[in-house]
RNA sequence: GGUGCCAUCGCCAAGUGGUAAGGCAACGGUCUGCAAAACCGUCAUUCCCCAGUUCAAAUCUGGGUGGCACCUCCA
């Protein structure tokens, strides 16, 4: 396996990743929860640690995968109250939702996906040996972890207790020792879900989920633990805070991954705004893979300004239109690579020194912490190499030109998958993404076809005077023609 | 108030000490009946500003300016 570097959020530093178990990768992710649909947000962040997955996995490692579903929080009950559903069963929706959703960004199933619902017992077992060993207490029926009991504590954010409490709001529960406290356990209000513990019955709080997940599926002590920025505090404090309380000083993540947010015309994503957009309405206007690959054109840690606006009523998202253009680009490529080569690969032997570049230029890549937009570059690099030799052959032994074609399909599709793109049949994907601009733009393809037979008889008459004007008028309705000599095929222009 | 992050070509975007990847757009060319696609070529002596460290800085330090986030639920 090819070692790696990785920005530590911990360390602040970028550095060499040492595996726990030689050749193996423990992973952790802080899933959603599923009280709502999936927004882009909760994609981005998904599709950004999946690169990761899918990163290490390319460059040879084990990985556990393991990705939490919070499927019992203060929120799912709200929610579930208002609009008159069990949590439970609303969360178990929204849960197999978000799975299907994440899907279509080519998200792959984690290895484990734990609920906090199916470990109370691990939860109850963790907050008794915080109590045990003095790091947590019970006011009737409450547990809360007592934040002074544990020094470290604001190492990761970068902050101190006495920093954190000066900036905290008030908060007036006087059982609390100290405001900063933060419950473990919450005692059940009526009709609440619960489930019996030694203080009653109630429910996990919001953070103790992941230290239980973590230490029943990974170990006290795990590889990486990963998710997004806003997480770092009070989440992951608070997480690290429980988990070292209660297996000791140095257990729990060793290195910790945190992504970028991604803005909208620089402001954040809330829905006062406006801008929330579920995936579904990404998955329709620009197809998920659009989405995907625009993630991976950034940096999982820089934060990316999304430019969406909402015109006449429908927002038309212009970051992934452009990423949709550029990925059918490569499709394009893939497609006339498999017309190419067909079933003969013109078997072993040398290739063209170039095309054996892209698979360890993506290694190198993605063994800098991740770099993916650097691993698109290489896939240029490598398409244009693979246009360039369908176009022309000249001075190319035959037989080398069709191999080195079948080695550059093959390998775009390795390293594309290892972004999480290129996945699809050149075809499929082309034909849908032609359905799909046809729905946007209000095409009608009857009339189409129509004007292309017509221009066909044109052209065989030789009255270009005749097949300009009908190159215009279909243009006009926002159809590119494309002759070539099997034919004419046409496409819809969609840039603006 | 505290903490942290960001500022690279018209636009998007890599690059954490060794002399500015890549994409889009633009312009010139090859190809084409025309066009598109594809390919070839051109396109940042310079990285928000000012000082400093260094043989060497977009990268490190100090000070500005501008933007963002967290400290309350948030991907």
């Amino acid at each position: 396996m090819t070692p790696f570097r990785l920005y530590d959020s911990m360390r602040r530093a970028k550095c060499a990743f040492e595996p726990l178990v030689p050749g193996k990768v423990g992973m952790y992710v802080c899933g959603p929860t599923t009280y709502a649909p999936a927004h882009i947000g909760h994609a981005y962040s998904a599709i950004a640690f999946d690169t990761v997955r899918r990163s290490l996995t390319f460059l040879g490692w084990d990985v556990t995968y393991v990705r939490n579903v919070t499927d019992i929080d203060d929120k799912i009950i709200k929610r579930a109250h208002e609009t008159n559903q069990d949590p439970l069963a609303m969360s178990a929706h929204f849960a197999a939702e978000y799975n299907r959703d994440m899907a279509r960004f080519n998200v792959m199933t984690p290895s484990i996906e734990p609920k906090v619902t199916t470990h109370i017992r691990e939860v109850i077992a963790i907050v008794e040996r915080l109590i045990a060993n003095g790091h947590a207490y019970a006011v009737d029926g409450d547990v809360y972890y007592e934040v002074r009991k544990f020094p470290p504590y604001g190492k990761l954010s970068g902050q101190t207790i006495d920093e954190l409490e000066d900036g905290a709001r008030v908060e007036v529960d006087t059982r609390k020792k100290d405001p900063i406290d933060f419950a473990l356990w919450k005692r059940a209000k009526p009709g609440e879900p619960s489930w019996d513990s030694p203080w009653g019955k109630g429910r996990p709080g919001w953070h103790i989920e992941c230290s239980a997940m973590t230490v029943t599926h990974l170990g006290a002590t795990f590889d990486i633990h990963a998710g997004g920025k806003d997480l770092i505090f009070p989440h992951h404090e608070n997480e690290i805070a429980q988990s070292q309380g209660a297996d000791g000083e140095g257990t729990f993540a060793r290195y910790w991954l945190h992504n970028g947010f991604l803005n909208f015309a620089g402001e954040k994503m809330s829905k006062s705004l406006g801008n929330v957009f579920n995936c579904d309405q990404i998955a329709e206007a620009v197809g998920g893979e659009a989405l995907r690959f625009f993630c991976v054109s950034h940096h999982y840690r820089s934060p990316v300004d999304f430019d969406v606006q909402v015109i006449d009523g429908a927002p038309r998202f212009f970051s992934l239109e452009a990423a949709d253009r550029s990925l059918s680009g490569f499709y394009t490529t893939l497609q006339r690579i498999d017309q190419f080569v067909g079933d003969n690969t013109a078997g072993e032997g040398a290739v063209l020194p170039e095309a054996e570049k892209l698979v360890p230029d993506a290694k190198q890549a993605l063994a800098e912490d991740f770099n993916a937009p650097e691993v698109v570059a290489a896939m240029h690099a490598a398409g244009k190499l693979a246009n360039k030799l369908l176009d022309e052959g000249k001075g190319i032994d035959k037989q080398v030109r069709r191999r080195t074609l079948a080695r550059l399909g093959k390998d775009l599709r390795a390293v594309g998958g290892a972004i999480g793109v290129l996945t699809q049949d050149p075809a499929t994907y082309l034909r849908e993404r032609r359905e799909r601009l046809v729905k946007a733009k209000q095409i009608d393809v009857a009339a189409v076809e129509h004007k292309l037979g017509e221009r066909k008889a044109a052209r065989a008459e030789k009255n270009f005077t005749r097949a300009d004007e009908i190159r215009r008028e279909l243009a006009a309705m926002g159809v590119e023609l494309l002759d070539t000599p099997a034919g004419t095929d046409w496409r819809i222009a969609d840039a603006d």
